[in-house]
DNA sequence: ACGGGAGGTCGAATCGATTCGATAGCCTAT
DNA sequence: ATAGGCTATCGAATCGATTCGACCTCCCGT
């Protein structure tokens, strides 16, 4: 059979030099009627569809690809609806600049994309995804290759333009919401602190927490509450991992009567651990969450949180590689957490 | 500023020929240790981090990408877990193999990602995920170019492998549980008939579906209740959607006493819509839904549902592009749907 | 001591387009 | 009539690697 014809193919069959025949397609230059037709013709004889996408990045040096650098595994990573909000953000100001987004999986092991896979992908720019995560092997690699990166929440390198919100600020203010209302005996339950997945109390692990987002937002609620505020750590991101965490906090001894979750998803599960247990939310136990996130599914609650400008953040990381994508350096972004107020938090159950 | 440094410069600096200097970094072919090392370190040097993937992927024709074309916007299709479980099956099985994953955006407009991006995108495969739409644009361009295409559910086209599911067997089974269990008056909660998004009773637009999964799924219930079962259609697969469509049946006089959705997710919105009235389900109302989802947050309840071999069907759909990379057109495969009972299915209020 | 083979290196062709400066016509204004 | 300007086209260089056959050494076996 017969190779897959080439721009240079279709040009001699139309009887004009290559150069020519590319005008065509890239539309470029001034080319007359008649030659273009003569190209078309040619081309559409032949079976020919446009230029090699891989031969034309060569030439141009870009791809049209913009990197989502996400962690974990992609199941995961994607119920997460602020990893999706932000993938959407992204797509929706790049998708009409014509850019298309490469997910590039994880290892199997961590999850976490491989350096190897990331030097072999052709990217225009970059965007860090990775939960914050403090030192990530693959930042070093990109810089070296020259991407143009973008870091949501971290890695925080001084080479790297930042947006991120006020996780600590916004810890903060949920903790203290709670200890207005006269919670004095709470508990958290957090993300993972590090890539190696563990779960149960932080303890000495909060000395090296790999998360700037983590980090940050347990500094808030210690801000509040001081540092021995217990703190337990979940395998992941997932309203299943909350409930089981809120079930063995309320299951304990003296449990809680405020339980501040580090994202919404979590504080979920803890509501509905809670309810399943035959607690009455807020009465018998407060549940304050973190992202602000519309959780239509929580039937009849809504949840108290530590709500940050979602969809504006995730546009303005959009807009913000694209500024990359022009060559210009976006400013670094915080965007402000404030509390929201729901129906899943009230004074503790004594003081009614 | 200097320019980044090529593979030719670092073999000039180490004082051997760019084919040498090649064959150190792909570790393709035999080289002395002694020449690799002074390779590598003229590459430390200036700062060469590798080969250009672009110039690679030209030489070599393979990129390394594999692209996932799916309808609608993207958190909108990312909030729908077959999607994603689709997505995580794909990298679970070509993320191994070193393969990315390219997500491309759709229009502004329909969603649906634009002929001219997938033109313009590199790509060693596609897969189809656009729900299984028929006629879709893009197909053409990409059998035309060559690029070894997977379709999921659709669209159907003799020169695509298909993984597909029983679509049409799953929803009679669910069909003929709820009429088995007595109920005559039901409904059909449907997602999107067509691309062009619409909210109310299917009617007539009925004769021109133009999604495989959904055609065969109400012809699936029609199979047991006839043509006349009345169908609601959706704008979208989104438990919001449910919850609007089956308020919307249950406010009716003579409301159905079983509801036949066609996605878990909208089923979903309809037991908490059927819950928000103050009907009990499945005493009052009884509902079924379609895919076979875990839905921990559908507090006490689990759905009865025709339920595919999710994960199953995602990695097959995997190992099929994985196939196809490989060079062999992987077989059509259909998996089973088989009614999964659950706990929101029952007899209508009369008989008890 | 000589033929054969393996290991190591090199040159040149190639992948498929884009781009830019050069050139050839042709028309218009002076 | 000629200079100048425009349009349409072409040639050749270039993007940055990979690949394949050729070639040279050196070592080993007989």
């Amino acid at each position: 059979m017969a190779r897959r014809p080439t721009l240079a193919t279709v040009a001699a069959r139309a009887g004009v030099a290559p150069s020519t025949a590319s005008l065509v397609f890239s539309g470029g230059g001034p080319v007359a009627a008649a030659t273009r037709a003569r190209v078309l013709a040619a081309a559409d004889e032949m079976g020919y569809t446009g230029p090699d996408p891989t031969a034309r990045s060569l030439r141009q040096g870009r791809s049209g690809i913009v990197a989502v650098l996400i962690g974990g595994r992609m199941l995961q990573t994607f119920r997460d609806p602020v990893a999706l909000a932000l993938m959407d953000g992204i797509s929706q100001e790049l998708g009409p600049r014509g850019y298309g987004l490469l997910v590039v999986p994880g290892d199997a092991g961590t999850g976490d994309p491989s350096t190897e896979q990331v030097a072999r992908s052709p990217m225009d720019a970059a965007v860090f995804a990775t939960c914050g995560r403090d030192d990530d092997p693959v930042v070093d690699r990109l810089l070296a290759r020259g991407v143009p990166t973008l870091a949501v929440e971290g890695p925080v390198d001084p080479g790297i333009p930042l947006v991120t919100i006020d996780n600590r600020g916004g810890a903060a203010a949920a903790a203290r919401h709670v200890r207005d209302l006269g919670h004095r005996r709470v508990a958290v339950i957090a993300m993972p602190l590090r890539a190696d997945r563990h779960t149960g109390w932080a303890g000495s692990r909060l000395g090296r927490i790999g998360y700037v987002t983590v980090r940050d937002r347990i500094a808030g609620v210690r801000d509040v509450y001081g540092p021995d505020v217990p703190i337990l750590e979940t395998p992941g991101n997932l309203v299943e991992e909350g409930a089981r965490a809120a079930a063995r906090l309320l299951d304990a001894p003296d449990p809680p009567t405020a339980i501040l979750a580090q994202a919404d998803l979590l504080a979920a599960g803890a509501v509905q651990a809670a309810q399943a247990r035959g607690l009455r939310v807020p009465g018998d136990v407060s549940v304050v969450g973190f992202d602000g996130l519309d959780l239509p599914w929580l039937a009849g609650h809504r949840l108290t949180t530590a709500a940050q400008p979602l969809e504006e953040k995730s546009r303005t990381v959009g807009r913000g590689v694209a500024d990359l994508l022009n060559g210009t350096r976006p400013e670094n972004r915080t965007f402000p957490v404030r509390l929201r107020p729901g129906t899943t938090t009230g004074p503790p159950p004594g003081e009614r």
